[in-house]
DNA sequence: CATGCGGCTTGAACATGTTCAAAGCGAGGG
DNA sequence: CCCTCGCTTTGAACATGTTCAAGCCGCATG
């Protein structure tokens, strides 16, 4: 449970570190396919409905094997995370190149996630305790997850940088982590949502969106000077971690001199 | 999942409802058996490292007995959360009673129950996760927790009421409920806190406290009022119920005509 | 006292995530 | 062609939360 893992066949699916020679994907496939028929059942029948027997046996595959590929059921789960990563950071291109408002441009990225995570709601729900386990790699605050986390972290901020508001100087580089923290609360009101189509979460965007808004632009203002310098003491201590821009996993550590 | 429930011999451990006869005793001797046995086991091996197998053989009983008592392992949990809430209950009251500044009685409370739980840190986060899946009774939003829920919220509305900060007129009923969501945040902060001692909790209570007592102090400010009326809206339709002071369950919708 | 009832208790059986020793298999060297 | 080595695959075995049909026990009733 401490460092365990597979002997990793390839990478984590992503990134291939590329070593040296084109490594024929020789197990990929087999890797790909549980991977796939994991991600199918799991619409069908739910997390919990899912049993890893039923996975091996409909990939095709004998139930060791898939614990060859994916150290545990859970580990299955992250790859459907980077997927929804992906859909959304697709998704949200528009917004981020349309109104400049910073009201709007909150609410409709937070509403294109909505959109983009509405299909996975009933499975979603099931795994997100795991996901909640300081534990577990799949926690938005894990290490394992930081490529995720930066990169809508890196979205957050191109949805404020785009905006018209001007900011405090002092938040700008801290505003997009507390926006992403935000966003992880939307995500926590969303699992409990229960609500027809989650329209109760769309609704909690709809209201609050403005709400941040306009908080962000009162940043600026003189009477709050004393409580942003605290704000951002706080948030440099606690959440650090640089966030310049694109979302490139360590190496150069993008100081401006 | 959705009732179950085991026969419920004589009521949630608390609160009974006292049907008639002062019902003898019969079997609750053996539920609180199995209850202290198996919080002595969490304490000694941790959550995860105690088998409802070696609850039942300690007690004393049988493995079924257990679920007669306990509909399933985290039911065995929530108690405990009864526990620690009750101790902090007792322990934060010199503080309810002390220094009238609202940013020292924010501190204090919230180290105090950083000083209740810092025992149980080990095996907590390990049933953290449990707390966090919406479908089970432990979450801290669930209904079965509500009596819970409206205690801590009603020691915040103490502490508050008990500062000589004058508070927005608009926010004074809903801010207990925000700084309960701000506990459950240093909780979750709690949870994923792996410093020695869980000082890095303590810190961020130390420097956070100041901060929000201030953005309370300043909510009273003029050019605020907008954003302190959105507020207002978004909390009176996302965070409903009223807390008035006793945890009065159900009835009465407390509609304004 | 015999009978039946209902709360309490039992332990074997079940479902499922996970582990592991052994076997398969493909490529490279002799 | 055969042997060896390392990656891949297998499926039985294991651990543990949970269920359930059956049994036990005390007591009120006839």
């Amino acid at each position: 449970m401490t460092d365990a893992q597979a002997p990793t066949p390839a990478g984590p699916a992503e990134a291939p570190k590329a070593p040296k020679a084109p490594k024929a994907p020789k197990s990929e496939q087999t890797r790909t396919l549980i991977l796939e028929t994991a991600l199918r059942l799991f619409q069908e029948r739910g997390y919990d409905g899912t049993t890893m027997r039923a996975v091996a046996q409909e990939a095709g595959v004998s139930v060791g094997n898939a614990y060859y590929y994916f150290a545990s059921k859970e580990h299955l789960v992250q790859s459907f995370y980077d997927r929804l990563a992906a859909e959304h950071r697709i998704a949200v291109q528009p917004v981020l190149e349309g109104d400049r408002d910073l009201a709007v441009r909150i609410r409709e990225s937070l509403l294109t996630w909505l959109d983009v995570a509405r299909p996975y709601h009933p499975f979603a729900t099931q795994f997100f305790k795991n996901a909640a386990d300081p534990d577990s790699p799949l926690s938005p605050f894990s290490p394992e997850s930081v490529a995720a986390r930066e990169a809508a972290i890196s979205i957050q901020e191109r949805v404020l940088s785009g905006s018209d508001t001007k900011t405090a100087p002092e938040l700008a580089e801290l505003l997009p982590r507390l926006m992403w923290l935000m966003q992880m609360g939307l995500v926590l009101f969303w699992v409990y949502d229960r609500s027809e189509g989650t329209e109760r979460s769309r609704r909690l965007v709809v209201r609050t969106a403005p709400l941040v808004a306009r908080a962000i632009a009162l940043s600026r203002f003189r009477a709050l000077r004393p409580l942003v310098r605290q704000l951002h003491e706080v948030l440099e201590e606690f959440m650090p971690g640089a966030v310049t821009g694109a979302a490139t996993p360590a190496s150069t550590p993008a100081r401006r001199p």
